[in-house]
RNA sequence: GGCGAGUUGGCGGAGUGGUUACGCAGCGGAUUGCAAAUCCGUGUACGCGGGUUCGAAUCCCGCACUCGCCUCCA
């Protein structure tokens, strides 16, 4: 069996990893609040936690981890937003309006997390779902004198949790002093946090003991991970952005209410993205989402790739150079990978990955099996994290294209020979193109063979400001074959044929 | 202000108390009419200052800088 080292921000440390149930690995990862497009820092932990799923089914079995990522469809942000569109004249109700953005958000998180090659967890449950679930621990802690009613709301008594700040290295009189919150009034301690709060009779909301209201944002996370894992369970992730104070109140709600148990004994932490050495926001101009590569032609792999080039617990930069490398990689690792069946994962490559998701290492070993011609072997290590490197060679951008037609004959020797033109590129190109290019290598293999190398030269050139870089290989017989190497598929015919 | 993470060669990015990361770029060679592609080879590194040690880029201390969280942003 396979040992892992994960390093667990509970403790600070790297731990082996030992499940409680090898026989049903339990991890449970922040999923998305539903409201809009998912931006590239929300892809971060999805295809992070992607690897630590694909990895725990190689080690544990496919049947024997249950993943478990939430929706948040119910949230303040979500009901700022229909209230925009009522407001540019949507005249619904806003539960409504709400249920169609929140199902609408959920369909393109799956294309576009579908997209980066992430696995589907087993279970993706909706908050709104689970709102008794909600309030029974909300009633528990109430119970249990941890949580106390004030004016309409519910809230968490973060002195009534020994270890409140354990998670995040923080003290709560820490946190007060240097606190830049504003305080509601009704709050006993500053720290205090809301479990369930009033709705407005056309926001969503629920009848509850507390009245007609809605959960705070932390208690879905608490109610779920224990209806579908129970009250311990294996790994928690998430953004490192979470970790305060989301986890900690999560942590604080789910051992007050559920003593019995752990809560979560691994707790992963990702760090986050930056774009071109910058913070991604929205000011600077720099903010995009996940669709939006996706639209510009930059394929989902390719942003896998680049979000697996940097190790997890680290800031990842996004930058046009890296998804250019990732790209010519993933070209050649699926041009050669292709061509045979998978075979073992490489020893190196799960090494990699046992060690704390060393994904970096990870690729550097995929590199030297693709330099090393183990393609059986790159094959599964590759698939391993996430990279179907047939399904691959399949798309488009990753697909060689070629065409080959004969050239005039030439006499050599007093033999005959059967010379070549070829045009090769990525994806499918037309026959206009096709035909345009071969063409203009025959011209340029005229000029070669009248061995008027300036001209030869010169179109060679003209050529490459077209994007057409033109190549001579020798075969045996000494004869040279002509060859057009494609930059893109969209370059204009007619400027090819217009080139002698 | 409080808490936390980090600073590696031209760029990206791992790792380690003493031995090649890896990729891209560069350089040299083979090859080529010249190129390209390919193949072979190859250089450059560990923020600054102390300390521990036979030996530190790797451990400890201090400093500088960067970044994140503390504002229900992954």
């Amino acid at each position: 069996m396979v040992e892992l080292t994960l390093h667990n921000t509970r403790t600070r440390r790297d731990e082996r990893f030992a499940p409680l149930d090898p026989g049903d690995v339990r991890m449970y990862v922040c999923g998305p609040t539903v409201y809009d497009r998912a931006h590239l820092g929300n892809a971060r932990p999805v295809v992070v936690f992607d690897v630590l799923y694909r990895l725990l089914r190689h080690v544990y079995g496919e049947s024997h981890v249950t993943y478990v990522r939430n929706f948040t469809d119910v949230d303040d942000k979500i009901n700022a937003r229909a209230r925009e569109l009522q407001a540019d004249g949507d005249t619904r109700a806003m539960v409504e309006i709400i249920r169609e953005l929140t199902d609408e958000t959920v369909r393109w998180y799956h294309e576009d997390m579908d997209a980066l090659g992430a696995l589907r967890p087993d279970r993706e449950p909706r908050a709104t779902e689970y709102i008794p679930q909600m309030i029974a621990m909300i009633s528990e802690l109430v119970a249990r004198g941890c949580a106390y009613e004030a004016e309409g709301h519910v809230l968490f008594d973060v002195r009534s949790f020994p270890d409140y700040g354990r998670l995040s290295g923080r003290s709560v009189d820490d946190m007060i002093a240097g606190a830049r919150v504003e305080v509601a009034p009704y709050k006993r301690d500053p720290m205090d946090f809301v479990l369930w709060k009033p709705s407005a009779a056309d926001e969503p909301g629920w009848d509850s003991p507390w009245g007609f209201g809605r959960p705070g944002w932390h208690i879905e996370c608490s109610a779920m991970s224990h209806e579908l894992l129970g009250a311990t369970f294996d790994i928690h992730g998430g953004g490192i952005d979470l970790q305060f104070p989301h986890h900690e109140n999560e942590v604080a709600q789910s051992c007050c209410a559920h003593p019995e148990g752990d809560f979560a004994r691994f707790w992963l932490h990702n760090e986050m993205v930056q774009v071109e050495g910058r913070k991604m926001s929205k000011s600077l101009g720099n903010f995009f989402t996940v669709r939006d590569l996706l639209d510009q032609g930059i394929p989902g792999e390719v942003i896998r790739f680049v979000m697996l080039g940097t190790h997890y617990r680290k800031p990842m930069d996004w930058t046009e150079k890296r998804a250019q490398e990732a790209k010519a990689t993933l070209q050649r690792w699926a041009d050669f990978g292709e061509a045979g069946p998978d075979g073992d994962v490489d020893p190196e490559v799960l090494e990699a990955l046992s060690d704390d998701l060393n994904t970096p290492a990870a690729i550097a070993r995929l590199n030297e099996l693709f330099k090393t011609g183990k393609r059986t072997s790159l094959n599964a290590s590759a698939r391993l994290l996430g990279f179907d490197l047939k399904a691959i060679s399949d798309r488009d951008w990753a697909k060689r294209y070629v065409a080959t037609e004969d050239d005039d004959p030439v006499s050599k020797d007093g033999h005959n020979f059967q010379p070549t033109v070829s045009v090769m590129g990525w994806g499918e190109i037309s026959d206009e193109l096709r035909d345009s290019c071969l063409g203009l290598v025959r011209r340029w293999m005229a000029h070669r063979r009248a061995r008027d190398w300036a001209q030869a030269d010169r179109l060679r050139s003209e050529a490459g400001e077209l994007g057409i870089e033109l190549r001579a290989t020798k075969s045996a017989n000494g004869v040279s074959q002509g060859m057009a190497q494609l930059e893109s598929t969209h370059i204009d015919p007619e400027k090819i044929g217009s080139l002698r």
